[in-house]
DNA sequence: ATAATTGGTATCGAGTCGATACTTTAATGC
DNA sequence: GCATTAAAGTATCGACTCGATACCAATTAT
């Protein structure tokens, strides 16, 4: 029997994922440049990016090449863990990421009433979680509702985190996370 | 301000498109492969296949290529109009889609209750069709539940297209067509 | 210390993908 | 009827994707 759920979602998915080939970049590029413009300053590494696109190292350490040629990203290592390479949005990468044309997920959600909108999100959530869960993937959530996050740190930094064991900013805790684990 | 909802999307859209790395094949070509599986007879087109993958017919043609030299899909002209072409899923091409491994959309949908997936499925289909009719693209509905559908023709066969003028078989009313338009 | 693990890169080959240009066949306009 | 326009496909190109494999360097386990 024909699964009409599943095909009319993985056409969806085809659009939505297909979508980006304006400003002479790919999908992928398009998605790996949100992507840094969205994650805290610890999920800034090909690894992680790995992670979200749902791809190899070796494919994503060469989107960053091309991206890095192009001006967009750039690559630093860390001082601490040398083995890291931390990216960074250069000033062309998020003047770039902010003048984004009309994108294609965003055009479907306006197709959505606020109310409907309140009805997906969470079952598109539950969905996502689940597949990762099952699949061993990491779920990328926000900074501020991970378990090891610790609100309003006495210290000079507002928040603090108990894995890494490091002081966090505003920013850090409104962005996305590797190693988030819900609370 | 940072839109969850459309980056949660985004990433479980790639998840789904990127799907289908075995077998030899890539997404797209699994994803044409099982569009030629539910598409009914008039909608097993080159043209067709490129509508509902959202791509040009230039790259459709490279795909349905590779597809023919790997012995999957199968060719022929159509005698009325003689620049079409009809493709068809050769023995082989329908054992493999029948023995398809896991697939991204299927898990993701697994993790639903059936009484979310009912709830998710219409959200769905509102937020595809329109998005489609906004871009101007083909929905590719269901024959039976088309506004040229007529049930229980008096003739030999069981049904109708008013639009092709053309008897239709039980299969095609139960498959999808590119010409379809909701009743 | 030595092994195992982790984070990344280099290279390869098949394939994707849009863009452009082109051919053949059908429909449309006088 | 015949010229024009439109439609369906294909050919070719260039940049890029993508997994696979192999590899290196730094870190962590034993």
């Amino acid at each position: 029997m024909t699964d009409r759920l599943s095909d009319m979602l993985t056409r969806a998915a085809r659009l939505i994922a297909g979508d980006g080939h304006s400003a002479g970049l790919k999908p992928v590029q398009w998605q790996a440049l949100r992507y840094l413009g969205i994650a805290n300053r610890f999920s800034r590494t090909p690894g992680a990016l790995a992670a979200w696109l749902g791809q190899t190292k070796g494919t994503v350490s060469q989107t960053v090449a091309t991206l890095e040629r192009k001006g967009l990203v750039e690559r630093t290592g860390d001082a601490d863990d040398r083995r890291l390479v931390r990216l960074t949005l250069t000033e062309a990468g998020r003047a770039l990421l902010e003048r984004t044309p009309e994108n294609v997920a965003d055009a479907m959600l306006a197709g959505l009433t606020a109310a409907e909108r309140a009805i997906f999100a969470p079952l598109l959530a539950h969905m996502l979680a689940g597949f990762l869960a099952a699949r061993g993937h990491r779920p990328f959530g926000l900074c501020a509702e991970c378990r090891h996050f610790l609100r309003d740190a006495e210290r000079g930094s507002p928040h603090f985190c108990g894995l890494l064991d490091v002081p966090l900013g505003r920013e850090d805790a409104a962005a996305i996370c590797v190693e988030q684990e819900a609370a």
